[in-house]
Order: C-alpha cells, then structure tokens, then sequence
DNA sequence: TAGGCCATCTGGTCCT
DNA sequence: AGGACCAGATGGCCTA
C-alpha cells in the first residue's frame, strides 16, 4: 500500500535525477564542442571544460578590446599577428604547442587553475 | 593499487 | 503534493 507507492515515487524521482543528469551533461558536451581543444586527445572533463570555458571567454574578451583600440576593420586585418605575441594571441587549428609536457590547461591563455574560494 | 572522473541513488530543501 | 535542484555516498571504470 503506502510502502509500495512510496517505493514507486523513489523510482520516478530516481529517472527524473538521472534525466535531470543526463540534460546537464549534453549541455556540458555542447560546451566542450565550442571550447578549443588544442591537440588534446581525450575529452576534457567537466571541471576542466568549465575552466577552459572561462580562459576562452576572457581570450576573447582581450582580443575584442585590442580590436577596438585599432578602429576600423581594415586596420584591425592589417595588424600582423606577431603584434600580440604568444601571451595575447594562439594560433588556431589544433596546432600543437610550444612546451608539451606542461599540464594541458596550462599551455592555453595563460591558464591557471585557481583555488576556490569559500563563500562565508 | 591508488587516485581521478563519472553515473546513479538518496534524502533534504525550496518552489509552484 | 509533486517537481527541480542540490550535495553526500557509493560503486564502476580507467590510467599512471
């Protein structure tokens, strides 16, 4: 009676969690599939894609703010991409990089993991 | 074999 | 009341 229909909405809860999941993963896939993977062979996980998340965005962000400071468009294509050096710009295409070896996240914008803090 | 990452189950809390 | 969200526990799989 009262057992079993809680014992079934456990169960419904339990495919609702899973399903729940499971959105929150193919959102995590969507993310990975627009975050540069440099060379990397086997998939980021969760933590790392949302940290390679951050460091693209504020790449971006850096690369936005130096266009606006050359005006127009034609300045901007006209502007050799050794202007911005290793630590502002990365060459596209999966390119293998410079200093292998290191952490993967380390070689991309700098990146470097950092300790999270307490919300107090 | 230890450590990292993950999926799933579970109970608690909040919201509608 | 029921669903969504969350965090802890647990066990499986993989790699160094």
């Amino acid at each position: 009676g009262r057992l079993e229909s809680a014992a079934r909405r456990r169960l419904a809860a339990n495919a609702r969690e899973r399903r729940r999941m499971q959105g929150l993963n193919s959102a995590f896939d969507r993310l990975r599939r627009v975050v540069p993977q440099w060379g990397q062979d086997k998939k980021l996980s969760k933590y790392e894609t949302l940290q390679m998340a951050l460091s693209y965005i504020m790449a971006l962000t850096r690369i936005l703010a130096e266009a606006e400071r050359f005006g127009s468009e034609r300045d901007w294509l006209s502007v050799p991409c050794e202007h911005f050096g290793r630590d502002h710009y990365l060459p596209l295409a999966g390119a293998k990089l410079p200093g292998e070896g290191e952490p993967y996240g380390q070689r991309l914008f700098g990146f470097q993991p950092e300790p999270f803090h307490m919300a107090s």
